[in-house]
DNA sequence: ACCTGAACACCGTTCAAGT
DNA sequence: ACCTGAACACCGTTCAAGT
């Protein structure tokens, strides 16, 4: 198989886990060589610097985060017995996350930071919510009247969610409620 | 004067601008103890460590961000004449940022990232979302029947907007009067 | 109580040298 | 094309020492 593109997956992978487990300011270059069982030199052979490690590996997460979206959205596609208000209900609730500690959660934080400074990962991140408020529109475009909406509405409140959920006087479940109620509402 | 809070109000000043010009990654401590005028080893006296310093600068600016919000929320404050819609127009206008450049913008994000792993940061954060959820709320529940579901819709959208506005298919005007009319609804 | 400088291990990056 | 190790300036932290 090919060599080159072996050590560059486990190079990936390891960065994307210190990523995840200690944030931005944990990442080192040695610790990423180490812990792929290369020496520091040699990592900076496939990866020059620091910042261009990191592109590749944000770029990497959005593709697996697409990915996973993509089968989220798949699951709950409406069958036919499915009313549309129950594949709304299902929608909102996977958008509206529960947990604080998400698997995506803390490495869109980091992104959100460092996409400040970096040209390279703000077009990186601008390009994955422009997919991803395609694909949602698209999606619904069948089942509601306004779906350019309901995309425009969702997805900023997902993120901002995501943040400041225990910090609101509703619940997650009165919150998923209003946000059904509005949704409802568009269609008319 | 008091020259034991000169030199600390000075260092959380130097802090607080490197923080928002280079992000957290950029902020040294030989980096503040130089442009506060002191040595690194006085620095360290008056913060035990970075982690210290990072604290003491997010608990004053939330306390700044605070006294800020408070002085636009009362500059919008209805008049007799004006008229509650004018104001709720106002207000959420405010919310939505149109710059990504917004001067607190950067900061915030970059306490989103270190909050995941800093308990004491975690802990302001979440204290200052809920005084914002309360003033927010007792604000506007003179003019509104559902207060608690207004700020429950405008705070987490408010701050996912300033990470995903500009990948919206809908505009920032298109997307102000759809939660006008959200919010006037709630009214009935 | 407030301040100092030397020393430590660690970091990203550069570079000349190997295969 | 792929890999190595030494050396550089910088970093946070520790510590013994000053006033």
């Amino acid at each position: 198989m090919n060599k080159r593109k072996d050590i560059v997956k486990v190079i990936i992978e390891q960065t994307s886990l210190i990523l995840k487990d200690e944030g931005s300011s944990g990442l080192t270059m040695r610790k990423v060589a180490t812990n792929s069982g290369i020496t520091l030199s040699n990592l900076q052979y496939h990866f020059a610097d620091r910042t261009k490690l990191l592109q590749a590996t944000v770029e990497h997460f959005f593709q697996v985060c697409e990915e996973t979206i993509l089968e989220e959205l798949k699951a709950i596609e409406p069958k036919d017995q499915d009313s549309t208000d129950r594949f709304l209900k299902k929608l909102v609730g996977l958008l509206i996350i529960e947990d604080i500690d998400h698997y995506f959660n803390g490495i869109f934080r980091e992104i959100w930071a460092l996409s400040l400074r970096n040209k390279e990962l703000e077009d990186s991140l601008l390009h994955f919510y422009k997919n991803f408020a395609n694909w949602l529109t698209r999606l619904i475009a069948g089942f509601t009247k306004h779906p350019d909406k309901i995309t425009s509405l969702l997805i900023p409140y997902a993120d901002g969610y995501s943040i400041t959920g225990r910090a609101l006087p509703l619940s997650r479940k009165e919150i998923i409620n209003m946000l059904l109620k509005i949704i409802i509402e568009f269609k008319n």
